[in-house]
DNA sequence: AAGACTCGCAACCGCCGAGCA
DNA sequence: CTGCTCGGCGGTTGCGAGTCT
């Protein structure tokens, strides 16, 4: 099937930004009559423009239910654990933000979360932590020309042997990303949309969740953002996913999860659905493996993270490159 | 002060699937 | 079954505003 413009070409319609009497026009005759069909508004309602240019407007500006202002830090985490289940589908992501439009959250993503999870150093396309050698040695690259500073890190311009000791940091972080995620999934398995830990914390009453966890948790979570905070924006246009098909079939078994989920929700006789396993947190396990194993480690062993900690993050090593 | 550069966002483009004749 | 139309979606672009040099 070929392709068909949704104008005619010679029709010489207006494109370009809307002024304030063509959305008056556009508001007045929907709110008379609505919407049924697009094609024909524009010449009903005395308008110059395409059909297609004519809803756009309308469904990212002018409808009434528009939510206007920031978003607020509940909505960010409902995006970053939609966006890590369902990847860029903005509309059935904007269906659970009510007064959002798949435009604005995409934008959003785009502009801010994304650089947002690339500081904590996760990739925002399979929100695993970034741990691709080449991403590494274009990063390198990247940071060290632009800054034109710290050339003597570069190991007498050996950029394989500094990607290997950025990746060598990197695999520190994912390893106390991994004890992080580990001690969340328990808690976080009721409700996929839900956003806050303490809430978590609170309302999770098919396992139980000690204080002791808890401290230890924050304690995890403080020193992973300690570790990562310093990492700064990347503009990153390259891809580190390593697998796709990995990739591939681990999303389409969270999304079958999200679609059992979102049917759930649409449904008045909500029945007990245990979610164990169903929702990654902000930061998705490596492997479906691990995801499992995740479950498995639930006790929290404080030799390890002294062990890491010794081993492990070097803060002065993210400082020395971005000052 | 001014030109270069970056960023955010509204709007457009092109593809796809559903529905219909 | 085929071809056409329309609405919806995700990716991309372009422009204005802000910041940097």
């Amino acid at each position: 099937m070929g392709r068909y413009p949704c104008c005619k070409v010679d029709e010489d319609l207006k494109k370009g930004p809307w002024t304030s009497e063509e959305d008056e026009k556009l508001m007045d005759f929907i709110s008379k009559n609505g919407h049924t069909n697009w094609q024909l508004i524009p010449k009903k309602a005395g308008l110059n423009r395409c059909g297609k240019s004519c809803r756009l407007r309308w469904t990212n500006y002018l409808r009434p239910d528009i939510k206007r202002g920031e978003f607020s830090i509940e909505e960010e985490e409902i995006i970053i654990n939609l966006h890590s289940l369902l990847g860029n589908k903005w509309s059935r992501i904007a269906a659970h933000l009510p007064g959002r439009t798949d435009n604005e959250i995409k934008n959003f993503y785009n502009t801010h979360l994304r650089k947002k999870l690339l500081r904590l150093g996760i990739d925002p396309r399979t929100h695993k932590p970034i741990s691709d050698l080449n991403l590494l040695i274009n990063l390198s690259h990247q940071f060290t020309s632009k800054h034109n500073i710290n050339h003597h890190l570069m190991n007498n311009n050996n950029p394989l042997a500094y990607a290997l000791k950025l990746q060598a940091q990197v695999t520190e972080i994912a390893k106390i990303q991994q004890l992080v995620h580990s001690l969340f999934t328990p808690i976080n398995i009721n409700n996929p949309l839900s956003t806050n830990f303490h809430e978590n914390f609170a309302t999770s009453s098919s396992h139980v969740i000690t204080n002791n966890v808890a401290t230890n948790t924050q304690f995890l979570n403080s020193l992973l953002v300690n570790s990562c905070g310093n990492i700064p924006n990347l503009d990153n246009s390259t891809s580190c996913i390593s697998n796709s098909s990995e990739l591939s079939n681990y999303q389409s078994e969270l999304n079958s999860k999200v679609d059992n989920f979102e049917g759930l929700s649409n449904n008045s006789s909500k029945t007990q659905v245990d979610y164990n396993n169903s929702l990654p947190s902000l930061i998705a396990p490596s492997s479906p493996d691990q995801a499992n194993d995740a479950h498995v480690n639930q006790d929290y062993d404080p030799n390890t993270l002294s062990q890491l900690n010794h081993e492990g993050i070097d803060d002065s090593f993210w400082n020395d490159i971005f000052p």
